[in-house]
DNA sequence: CTTCTGCGTGTTTTT
DNA sequence: CACGCAGAAG
């Protein structure tokens, strides 16, 4: 990884690290720059060497704006440069994080918003959306909730704020679009909320409407920095070009080839275009990888050159070829988790720390039978993001209480914590309170806490109820000033929390319990780190943690992570699992074309990339989906991997050449059976009945266990020329001939119903009959 | 008002 | 399978 560079000059451990163009990165410090970098190039060392190098050139470290896509990032960017200079330059964070900063100090600009706002997650503005449609009277049917939360998205990531601004509707379509986008516009005004699209978008209105605070931070920061900048979206793109126009100090880092996030509004073209609105632009265009060895260098360029729409960039390395990169077939998932278990635990026998490992998916839900496998096998690991910590029920109630003490006009978690514990407040008794509110011009909140109002709404059980509510809203509210982890003390102590859940029947009790302790360590920990913080601060943080951002790196703990969060991160050894036609690429069934191949092939890019000296690539034959197996043949990139013929830093498994062939031959049969539906179909084993999830299994698994696959020993042989076997898929057989040794010995089986098949003993499940 | 039951459906990916 | 939702009973 360390270069070598002998300087004949006195050494500058700013410059001398750095190869030439690096170099030339680092060194061009005024005007726009655009540094395509591919995967590995050592982009962050030359943003964090040109930080280091704008401050020891004199400017103020304050000055300096650097844009990271994880808060993680951030914090690593921090600590290098702090390591390299002895100072920390303070404004580098995401975007979003970098945004509500700002909106904290100014959002009062726009009223009816205060400078207390609240950050609705993708949960709590799901629920505000689906209020606002059933409050529009427009028929749940007619739209999918989910299209239309992201067409929204796709609005405000358009730069669009106001409904009025959208195009005339035309069809019935848009004008629901346009009718509920407005109501949510307002509704997340009278709750003095924000969603994750309206901190930029707020934050560019800001800088587009308040002359006086664009030139302050035009002035303020005289150097702009967006690293990850393929994945930026038209809004994040004008925030930094109003900031830089002027002084033109504009430095983008990304590689096009890992632009993963166009679902999201990220806009490729941002990276296209920047030499348009800045055409006296310098480009640096980093090439040399130092992370991966060249056999996986020569895979992540064998993928990504079936793209199309891509600049031609090739990578290259002074690293060694390394061990060629092995693809792996396995009759199952279950399977293919078991064997990457085994993987894992001979790597480790080997001597290469858990932390060292990660396993990537496309998915979050392929991730559960590989930690069921990691379980079994006793191997530690953590698993970023999947079911986040904050997404508890038990932590959003404590959190959604919090929010409220600071925001009272946070309507929607005024609406979950109302009832909670259950004290006789339901619907009817809300839709009252609701309605007095909007004749009072209040919030629901002030209503219940108005004597008057809420005797209106409400009498008997009901009424007692929101008194106990509003005593307890009342009690707490005064210990505003106390650190945030003592009131969330107290709040669980004066809700009754635990004996709620104690009561409530809810599973997995003992996790509930002690996740309220992590809770409260949190925020001990955020007072800690910020002792000047407040609870809005503490609630802001959270809200705009990633997974990966609360990840951290325990020794000996394998790395179990989607593709998407394992961008800019780096591991000696990589497993990517369920490389299969639906699934990676995947492909959504009704929805045509939208899912992009090409991002798809990048996201596999950039898993590939990852990896620093061995990459394993599975994919199983059948998979259990809802509850009944499906069949899935190898990723269509499998195929392309092979291409290119018989390559030396390619190790691929008899089971998935056999795979891709028959799944050649059945492109133009007309097998009813195997063709009638898609890439994905129900599994039938030995092509007979379909296979419901059968008690059958468990029997059939403790026959697999590890001790009757010797590992390169010569032993006794467990499969004779001449035996009798069976197999998942092909079912029975008998062994022709054996060659080679241990998990890698070669049989030639004649099968009854499929004929004669060559597989390699360590990865087929055979079993003597 | 709360809780239970049965039915239908199927979420990429994440700030 | 597993979750959310609607509807009915208590």
């Amino acid at each position: 990884m360390m270069l070598n560079s002998k300087s004949t000059s006195a050494p500058d451990p700013l410059l001398d690290p750095l190869n030439p163009p690096q170099r030339q990165a680092v060194l061009h410090a005024e005007g726009p720059l655009l540094i395509l970098a591919g995967a590995g190039s050592g982009k962050t060392r030359v943003i964090t060497h040109r930080i280091a190098y704008l401050v020891r050139r004199g400017v103020r470290p304050e000055s300096i704006l650097a844009i990271t896509f994880t808060n993680k990032a951030a914090g690593e960017m921090r600590r290098r440069v702090e390591k390299l200079l002895g100072v920390e330059p303070p404004w580098v964070s995401t975007f979003h994080s970098f945004a509500a900063r700002l909106l904290r100090r100014h959002l009062d600009r726009v009223p009816p918003y205060t400078r207390d706002f609240t950050i609705y997650d993708e949960d709590d503005s799901f629920n505000l959306l689906k209020s606002c449609l059933e409050e529009t009277g427009v028929d749940r049917g007619l739209i999918p909730l989910r299209s239309l939360r992201e067409e929204i998205s796709q609005i405000k990531n358009r730069g669009i704020l106001e409904a009025d601004a959208l195009p005339p509707a035309s069809d019935l379509r848009s004008r629901i679009l346009r009718q509920v986008y407005g109501r949510y516009r307002e509704a997340l005004e009278e709750r003095n909320a924000v969603d994750f699209d309206d901190l930029l978008l707020l934050l560019l209105k800001l800088l587009e409407t308040q002359p006086d605070l664009l030139e302050r931070y035009r002035r303020q920061f005289r150097y702009v920095l967006i690293d990850e900048f393929q994945d930026t979206n038209r809004v994040q793109y004008l925030i930094s070009h109003r900031i830089a126009e002027p002084h033109r100090n504009l430095c983008v880092t990304g590689d096009p080839d890992q632009s993963i996030y166009s679902w999201r509004g990220a806009d490729l073209q941002n990276m296209l275009n920047f030499e348009k609105d800045y055409p006296e632009t310098a480009v640096v265009k980093l090439e040399q990888n130092y992370r991966s060895t060249g056999n996986i260098l020569e895979t992540a360029n064998q993928v990504i050159q079936f793209n199309r729409q891509r600049r031609e960039k090739v990578l290259w390395t002074e690293n060694g070829a390394g061990e060629p990169v092995e693809v792996h077939c396995f009759s199952s998932a279950e399977e293919e988790a078991r064997e990457i278990a085994e993987l894992v635990e001979e790597l480790e026998r080997e001597g290469v720390r858990g932390s060292d490992i990660a396993i990537f998916y496309r998915t979050n839900n392929l991730s559960r039978e590989i930690e069921r496998a990691l379980v079994a096998f006793n191997i530690p690991y953590t698993i970023v993001g999947a079911i986040e910590f904050y997404e508890r029920k038990e932590v959003k109630d404590l959190v959604a209480f919090l929010r409220l003490l600071v925001n009272r006009r946070d309507t929607e978690s005024f609406r979950r914590v109302i009832n909670l514990p259950p004290r006789g407040i339901g619907k009817a008794t809300l839709e009252k309170l609701f309605q007095a509110a909007a004749q009072a011009g209040v919030a629901p909140l002030m209503a219940a806490l108005d004597p008057a109002l809420r005797a209106r709404a409400a009498r008997g059980r009901a009424l007692a109820g929101l008194e106990a509510f509003c005593s307890l809203y009342q009690a707490l509210a005064g210990r505003l000033d106390q650190p945030v982890s003592r009131l969330l003390e107290l709040l669980i102590e004066q809700l009754g929390y635990e004996a709620y859940l104690l009561s409530s029947g809810l599973d997995h009790l003992e996790d509930r319990l002690a996740n309220l302790a992590e809770l409260v360590s949190a925020a001990a920990q955020y007072e800690e780190r910020q002792p000047e913080g407040s609870a809005g601060g503490f609630l802001e943080e959270i809200s705009l943690l990633a997974a990966v951002d609360r990840w951290e790196e325990k020794r000996d703990r394998v790395t179990l992570m989607t593709l998407h969060s394992a961008k800019g991160l780096e591991f000696p050894v990589v497993i990517i699992a369920g490389l299969e036609e639906g699934t990676l690429p995947l492909i959504r069934k009704n929805t045509e074309d939208r899912t992009d191949r090409e991002e798809e092939r990048r996201l596999f890019y950039v898993g590939v990339t990852r990896a620093q000296r061995q990459l394993y690539l599975t994919h199983a034959r059948s998979r259990l989906q809802y509850g009944s197996r499906f069949s899935s043949s190898p990723s269509s990139f499998l195929k392309e991997l092979l291409s290119s013929g018989p390559a030396c830093w390619l190790r691929v498994d008899d089971l998935t050449r056999e795979a891709l062939a028959e799944e050649e031959a059945r492109a133009g049969s007309w097998d009813l059976e195997w063709d009638a539906s898609g890439p994905r179909r129900r599994y039938s084993p030995g092509g007979g009945r379909t296979e419901k999830d059968g008690p059958e299994k468990d029997g059939s698994e403790k026959e697999w266990a590890e001790e009757d696959w010797p590992d390169e020993d010569p032993g006794e042989d467990p499969f004779p020329p001449g035996c009798r076997v069976y197999h998942d898929t092909y079912g029975e057989g008998i062994v022709l001939q054996a060659s080679g040794l241990g998990r890698r010995r070669r049989l030639t089986i004649d099968f009854e119903s499929v004929g004669e098949k060559r597989l390699v003993l360590g990865f087929a499940r055979l079993r003597r009959i």
